[in-house]
DNA sequence: TTATTTAATTAAACACTGGTCAATAAAAGG
DNA sequence: CCTTTTATTGACCAGTGTTTAATTAAATAA
């Protein structure tokens, strides 16, 4: 029975949370255990429980901040120099660029129906959307309905969910990913 | 240690996957265990490895007609009497509502990632998008490219896998379907 | 300094999961 | 009646998320 580790290196949210990201970006939410992130920090699976009430809690509290990278990532083509209607492009295939570079985090934050994960995840979507709608309305030079920007998130989150499932980058689905854009934004004609 | 049951009642495949169906469209693949479907038929669960292989094997025969029933759909429609740019509408809804009505196949079909299951779902997704992707050039009165049936069918996609993650029925989001659909046919124009 | 409280860690335990397998007995065939 | 096939069982394995009593290092109080 030995108990605790000497001071020189007492377990920190943050520690947990490195070794967290590394394997979830790498295998995803359901394929890292609770033990397996103990093992490669080298402690007991106990002790990540006195730090995070559960596996959700601690998966979610890596993941909060992509929802603001996501925004960010929104912000920086709104601030790009750029006619308006290239700019309306930009954002929708910013928004594929940055699914289909955070897989993991893109799993966590839109597409698991895990009740566990449903509990933490709630704002962040719904935060992110409104943004992202009111950024199309912003840029499209005619009037466009909430249903529409509804319609243009669904679309675009139709790409990414199935392109999640398997192991193409998105440099290799580029190609597909504009044309989906441009195809969607005909509908704004 | 009880041997094997009485003959009056042997277990079936049948059997199996009726008790399986109805755990599984109530839950879920994820939350239905081999264990439960044992012991609602009160058999212990290794019986059901003598019927078949493993989980996804089990699951997937379930599944495995729903694709030919998400085919028939699509037959029925094309069999209506109606103009073409009704029927095309028609079929873009009966995607919607076919997944909206089969949540728990539908996410087998096309959303889990599951090493193991997609290892059963292979060639199904594929064949039923031919033939979606079939009758929508039949029926659109313009040349419609392979990359406009994708955007199609992904932004579909999207519909329903964003619904099937809640709890709203077909009928509480029948009305967003259709303006989704109508989003999507406005791109061709 | 010593005693006491607090915080952090551990190992064991619980109740599950998917999956395998030797033992067993019912049924079928000769 | 004997043998073979077939179907069922339950023990077992390795793993999961989570809880908890015991323990002890560190911080604080006396």
């Amino acid at each position: 029975m030995s108990p605790r580790k000497a001071v020189k290196q007492e377990l920190t949210k943050e520690m947990i949370m490195v070794a967290a990201r590394e394997l979830f970006l790498k295998k995803g939410y359901q394929q890292v255990s609770i033990r397996q992130v103990a093992s490669e920090l080298g402690y007991s699976h106990g002790s990540i429980y006195y730090h995070f009430k559960n596996k959700a809690e601690l998966f979610y509290a890596i993941i909060e901040s992509d929802f603001k990278l996501l925004d960010q990532w929104l912000d920086d083509v709104m601030n790009q120099k750029m006619d308006n209607q290239g700019k309306l492009k930009e954002v929708l295939l910013a928004y594929i660029r940055f699914g289909m570079t955070h897989k993991s985090q893109y799993e966590m934050m839109f597409l698991l129906s895990d009740d566990e994960v449903k509990n933490y995840v709630n704002k962040g979507p719904n935060e992110s959307y409104e943004k992202f709608a009111k950024a199309i309305i912003l840029l499209s030079n005619k009037k466009i309905s909430i249903q529409q920007t509804w319609s243009i998130f669904l679309s675009l989150h139709g790409f990414v969910s199935h392109y999640c499932r398997c192991d193409d980058t998105f440099v290799e689905v580029g190609n597909l990913a504009e044309s989906h854009v441009n195809f969607i934004l005909k509908s704004l004609g």
